[in-house]
DNA sequence: ACAGGTTACTCAAACGTTTTCGTGTTGAAA
DNA sequence: TTTCAACACGAAAACGTTTGAGTAACCTGT
């Protein structure tokens, strides 16, 4: 077991200075051709790396940045974490993953323990426990020390920072149309409660793409589904809550979901209720996952360039990092949408 | 903009050494009672916290471990670094996560990047290439420089490390002995080539399960997909290569898949052949994920409880490193699968 | 009054780098 | 022979922390 070699070792072991061997491996002019070379072989030899460590402490950079994110079993996220890898290995960076699990005081731990010298930045989606209590002072308090910070999705907008956001509004209005193009006269949205910042955004799109089109929007056709009791495993409420929503509007023919959960088992519901897609109802999603692609039928939806989103994020915050002069001007970075369709429309 | 503080800055803003600082901050008995209160209190009003990178150097370890992963646009894996990142983070530990993107280059390319200084140790599954290549010499090299290594699911039998592993082998007799209580004559298998190595063993499982029951394994029975064409948009070889199965061996009555795609997908060519599950033909899956789950019909599957196969291996690694004792024990440890029945069988 | 013992500190080294500045040796020009 | 640049290298500081060793100042007992 031979332990990393360092430039003490090789410094002593040639008989030289530890300048003499750094200036060497760095092929500096002050050195010999003669010393040059023979550092240089010794090094390779035993394979010397300079120590991360020591160049974090020595430059005040990691060139490593924080990601914090509600859950990363979510296709969602688990995309935009591949983006921000791929930006992030492109350009010499390593990323760090803290995750939230929708909880405040976890998000305060993990950007605690990150922000201690560990990460040059962040790049985070908050969670819905941070949204609901509205606090942000470990938000204000990192930004407020000098280390950027990229929110992507899941933003808050008093917080003045680089920002990178789905055209949420337009992708409902996108998907409505498409279901009013296709002949749907009585259209349903499922939607969350409106705290989730991104679920009040589809819903206002929902409705804009109504009004525009002259249909008066029906209080009894949107359904806001309570998720604080909706897990994983725990899908027989969500289950019921549509199929009383269908029960009780038995004549819609369209139906825009803010999720690809909430879709899908519209479907499901529908199904159970013999109701056929999309011959007499569409369906049309959010979230462009496994699930839309492989179901029966497959779902339309509106897809969020979730991979894009992080490779973005990853560059807006890279930029920030090694830009030389301070000027803070902060970007917010709209993707837009595409909707992709499938079986589930006509 | 208040920059982070540090020890020296508080030192000569209350007059003292660094070390009386360092010391009173820690609550030695070495500082008097008044002085460490002033250190103190002035360290909460600054809310000083001290630099992780200085720590990291002087002691010679960062409280962070590195997981190398294939994709994390996965159920599997991303479950398996929540719980990773679970037991991790209760342990006072750091993840930072590198992506190979089942290529070997990338691969050793982030195990480089980590192995300089920036983690303690490391949690991998290799990549589709690594197995392929057969080329291990990034980890025997990490292991020899004495870095602790832990590799979970595709894991290598010739490197010397702790090892998570599921049992594919017994997970694959359960689920083709559930199909012969069930009724099944003719058992197909869908897997994957055999140089990965789950795969086979789950074949082998298949095989066994077979024998023991008497049952002659017909080889026209078993489909070994190519997945090499096989990409996440280009999914419609895979249904090509399943029709055709299916057409080839009209009377299969169960289908056991190695993945939850193979199995998915083998449904969605079912209904299109107006096979009807599970009444003529039952399936199980492996990998319990979002598609098992909310498929219709739900598909019976075997759960590699991801998630703990996480815990364990960081378990196992952070044990590893804070083990006094350099004593060099491998311990692989076997996670048990579950059978998850729902609607794709009888 | 003085040895010996507390008390409350400071010093300095160490972790592994990089980099500025200093310095001894050489060779050549004056 | 003197002077000065060029060359090749070393010393030391710095990044922020911890910690063992060193040291003043004071107190105690005889």
């Amino acid at each position: 077991m031979k332990k990393k070699v360092t430039l003490k070792q090789i410094a002593k072991e040639l008989d030289v200075s530890i300048s003499t061997v750094s200036k060497a491996l760095k092929n500096s002019i002050e050195i010999s051709e003669d010393t040059r070379q023979k550092v240089q072989a010794f090094a390779k030899l035993y394979n010397y790396r300079p120590n991360n460590i020591a160049l974090s402490l020595k430059n005040r950079k990691t060139k490593t940045i924080g990601v914090i994110i509600p859950e990363i079993v979510h296709h969602f996220f688990s995309k935009v974490i591949s983006g921000i890898e791929k930006e992030a290995l492109s350009r010499g960076y390593n990323v760090i993953v803290g995750l939230s699990n929708e909880s405040f005081s976890n998000e305060v731990i993990n950007m605690e323990m990150l922000a201690n010298g560990s990460i040059d930045g962040f790049i985070l989606s908050v969670s819905k426990e941070t949204m609901l209590l509205q606090d942000y002072h470990h938000l204000t308090e990192t930004i407020n020390q000098g280390m950027p910070v990229v929110m992507f999705d899941r933003v808050i907008n008093e917080i003045n920072c680089d920002k990178v956001i789905v055209d949420d509004f337009e992708g409902a209005v996108k998907a409505t149309n498409k279901l009013i193009e296709n002949g749907c006269k009585k259209i349903g949205l499922i939607t969350t409660k409106d705290y989730i910042n991104v679920g009040k955004l589809r819903t206002q799109g929902y409705l804009k793409a109504l009004e525009d089109h002259q249909i008066f929007p029906e209080a009894d056709f949107i359904l806001k589904v309570d998720d604080e009791k909706l897990s994983e495993e725990n899908l027989e409420s969500l289950e019921k809550e549509i199929e009383s929503f269908f029960k009780a509007n038995k004549n819609l023919d369209g139906i825009v979901a803010v999720n690809e959960i909430y879709a899908i088992t519209a479907m499901k519901v529908a199904r159970k209720l013999k109701i056929k897609i999309p011959e007499s109802l569409q369906v049309i999603g959010f979230t462009d996952g496994v699930l839309s692609k492989h179901a029966v039928p497959s779902l339309t939806t509106v897809s969020q360039h979730a991979s894009q989103m992080g490779e973005k994020a990853a560059e807006l915050l890279i930029n920030n990092l090694e830009r030389e002069d301070e000027e803070e001007v902060y970007e917010t970075f709209t993707i837009q949408t595409d909707l992709i369709e499938r079986e589930s429309t006509k």
